[in-house]
DNA sequence: AAGCTGTTTTGATGCATATCAAAAGATAAT
DNA sequence: ATTATCTTTTGATATGCATCAAAACAGCTT
């Protein structure tokens, strides 16, 4: 199952983690939510680079993200790379592999990661005793696939300055949730992550950033970015303002 | 809620659908399968060009096609139309309100169309009491978000002509899984929303049509398609062959 | 059958992004 | 420090697809 990790197994509760609001916030009894804990099996570490689950792997387990950074991607037979997304802590993956019970795409870590292992047998029959939990998966997996849906729509509609308007935008965004700046943004991923996850190339990326550089929008050195306008990113985005 | 639908309440069985299969493939004892029937509540008409549901609109239901064509989509606020999907017989829409309690996507009849009603708070409740069905649910929604990744790979990664391939491929496939022809196809979408599915103009679409009938792979008439040649259209999707 | 409307095809041209190439800069190893 | 390796930037050019435009075609209406 679980590749490339640590075999480190430490156990800790859903009920004490400071992440619990982004990742399981569902208010529980104070008898009910040792019963939470159970989803939880263990804990493992992932390295820089190294595989937390790849493409027909088995399925076991969902991860929460509890530290760290990862990318997901599919590959065409010929090796084409297609990121199809970037997850930071309080995030779910794995979600992919319950259909086939075989994981469908590669889930790697792009920083030193902790992840919490939830066999997906736990969440079922939790998810059967407790409704909030049970709607909390099911708001999860929606929500993947309506970010996907957003996906389809900047891959297939957007000019290149727009999608990494709208990447950069929604990452700060994630990571001032997670307490972090509202205006700096260290990436954890190459030029060409961003390029394939953007469906554009690297050098096409390379220069949107010099663009808005130029323009005195963003402010870029190697993976920091600081945003100065914020409100002019959000108008590439969406020209029209409204909404 | 579902707007522009016909008034009609029909109570119709799970236990005696024909699409049971495709929509419901899980076994049941006679007794658990009158409880099963408790999922759809109702069937509704939609006629060619009706909305099923609509971006914005609350989340009450799920819905299985039983019968006809739909597109779902989302817009910029400029109003440019990104096609997420298109569904037919035996799958399911709706996913997408779980998370928010509200749609955020349009659902379009392109062809009359019946569907079943499954409001969402049924289909908890019965998942809680039959694991089978939580476990169906849970695929539905997972296969949902494999489609969604490997159309990122698709809009992301392929070219035109082999987006047209594979989007033919995929039809006809899924078509034949219901009983239609392997090498035929009356296409319920124009060339405009074929685009828009796949990332492309309606003329760019028009002229791989008209390449893939010049090398005789297919024959075009308006919206039928005949497929003369299936292993070329393979090899364009994948063009060494191998997987 | 004739006229109208919307869809599809085809052609000519332009543009955004890919590709090719090389330099500059960062990171890691010796 | 020095060299090697990888990433990023920048430039020159090519190309696939979009755009613009108009004709051909199918489906309706009268």
């Amino acid at each position: 199952m679980a590749i490339a990790t640590t075999p480190e197994t430490i156990k800790v509760a859903c009920s004490s983690c400071n992440l619990r609001e982004l990742c399981m916030p569902i208010s529980f009894g104070a008898d009910d939510m040792q019963r939470l804990d159970e989803v939880v099996a263990t804990r493992h570490h992932v390295k820089q680079g190294e595989l937390l689950f790849r493409d027909g792997e088995p399925f076991k387990s969902l991860f929460a993200i509890r530290t760290g950074f990862f990318k997901t991607s599919v590959s065409t037979p010929e090796g084409h790379e297609q990121v199809t997304g970037f997850q930071m802590a309080g995030e779910i993956i794995g979600l992919d592999g319950i259909v086939t019970d075989q994981h469908s795409c590669n889930a790697m870590a792009l920083e030193d990661a902790e992840v919490c292992v939830m066999p997906f047998a736990n969440v079922e029959e939790l998810s059967r005793e407790f409704p909030v939990l049970q709607r909390h998966v099911h708001k999860i997996m929606s929500r993947e696939i309506v970010r996907e849906n957003s996906m389809m729509l900047l891959i297939g509609n957007m000019r290149s300055e727009e999608r990494l308007a709208a990447f950069l935008l929604n990452l700060v965004q994630r990571l001032h949730a997670r307490g972090f700046s509202q205006s700096e943004i260290v990436l954890r991923m190459s030029r060409e992550e961003i390029g394939s996850y953007l469906g554009m190339k690297l050098e096409t990326v390379s220069r949107a950033f010099s663009k808005f550089s130029d323009e005195g929008i963003i402010e870029v050195k190697q993976r920091y970015v600081g945003i100065l306008n914020a409100p002019a990113l959000k108008k590439i985005v969406n020209p029209t303002g409204c909404v």
